[in-house]
DNA sequence: AAATAGATACTACATCTGTAGGAGGATTGA
DNA sequence: TCAATCCTCCTACAGATGTAGTATCTATTT
């Protein structure tokens, strides 16, 4: 399954700790989200149910952690954006970020080395 | 808000037509869906009242246009994926693109022109 | 010890999504 | 003209999502 927006807020908290307590993520998440605490917590017990995060229950507080991996969310995540979106064309794709988006002289030097690197 | 992944295959197959049928789009969709008839239509009858479809209902059988624009949704989901995956590094998303897909010659030249023109 | 602040569990509820089924009118091909 | 198709409308229903409220238990502070 595809992560909801909101999910995706709750592993980017996750993915910034090694395990968290409650309070503390709910003190993380309150000033980009203002979610009240318990739905804090629903997401956590839901994604829990799904296998996304494991609830150290023996811990009082319990540890919260992410059990996947932000590294192959993305990737699915590009994969669903790229088809859904672009039908697949990643030149298109990525073209309409870089018209739009600033990327520093840095980015771009190592996105040339990048292309370089594809000429072989 | 946010296109849901049926809504696109639905936007994508009306964006290929200038208004079309129900049967030709139940037809353009069976392929890749498998979609029952009437999945199509409460997919269009939802999206009208969402302002994302046109239903001409003078004509008979009625006429289904997309009323939202290709680019326009593919820049607003770009947004959001940009921030909810990449929390807004473009660079990041554009990289992760190129390493994992495959460009075309041209479409690297493209894209290394794009890059020299900002350095300006 | 009583009040307070946190944490957890359980419940709730409106929407949105995905996926049709059935009824009834319109069209058309035999 | 009668059956076979379409088309549209209306209804349904389960599961996912967003967002808490309540009740309870447990440390902690006064």
């Amino acid at each position: 399954m595809n992560l909801s927006e909101r999910e995706w807020t709750v592993l980017n908290a996750l993915w910034k700790t090694n395990g968290a307590e409650l309070g503390e993520l709910v003190t993380a998440l309150f000033e980009e989200t203002k979610w009240n605490r318990n739905t804090v917590l629903t997401y956590l017990t839901r994604m829990e149910a799904k296998g996304l995060v494991t609830i150290e229950k023996e811990a009082s507080p319990h540890i919260y952690r992410a059990t996947v991996d932000r590294e192959s969310c993305r990737k699915k995540e590009r994969r669903s954006f790229l088809n859904r979106v672009y039908k697949g064309s990643a030149g298109d794709l990525i073209a309409a970020f870089l018209k739009e988006e600033p990327i520093s002289k840095e980015e771009r030097d190592q996105l040339r080395k990048l292309l370089d690197d594809m000429e072989v």
